[in-house]
DNA sequence: GCCAACGTTGGC
DNA sequence: GCCAACGTTGGC
């Protein structure tokens, strides 16, 4: 299986909102940007995902589950090229993980939420999931 | 609110 | 195909 990292800004999309939406999961729109969008063709069903708040908060609240692998995005233009995942809440962080946090790890300087901090959809390698979900209070 | 970083666009 | 201009993201 393998990790990701998906960023949201709170007052477009929130934690909250995704939990309220409930098991069957939501499309992921809004992504414009290749890098990003390559990620969100790797990803299958089964994958799990870090949910980041940016701007608002800085920090990791929950985990989520591709629950639906990519399709067109129905927010795109007809001839773009763009397209979602369907992502479902799994479970909150007990303890969010703030970037300041992060940043202040050693192991964790690597990850791509530091060095590339502009892309929305990232890939986690399993020792840096494996942390954070021991910083966040999961085991 | 500012601005650095960086991706995208468009002229050549 | 290069690169300057421009727009956007996101931390501070």
């Amino acid at each position: 299986m393998a990790y990701w990292l998906m960023k949201s800004e709170p007052d477009a999309w929130s934690w909250d909102q995704q939990v309220k939406a409930g098991g069957k999961g939501t499309e992921w729109t809004g992504v414009r940007n290749f890098t990003a969008r390559k990620n969100l063709m790797t990803m299958k069903k089964g994958d799990r995902g870090f949910f980041y708040h940016s701007n608002e908060g800085k920090e990791i609240v929950g985990i989520v589950e591709i629950v639906k692998e990519h399709h067109p995005d129905p927010t795109a233009g007809k001839d773009e090229p763009w397209v979602v995942v369907d992502v479902k809440a799994v479970e909150p962080m007990p303890q969010p993980v703030k970037l300041e946090v992060i940043k202040k790890e050693a192991k964790l300087k690597d990850m791509a939420l530091i060095k590339y901090s502009r892309l929305s959809v990232q890939p986690v390698t399993a020792d840096e999931w494996k942390a954070i979900c021991k910083m966040g209070g999961l085991k």
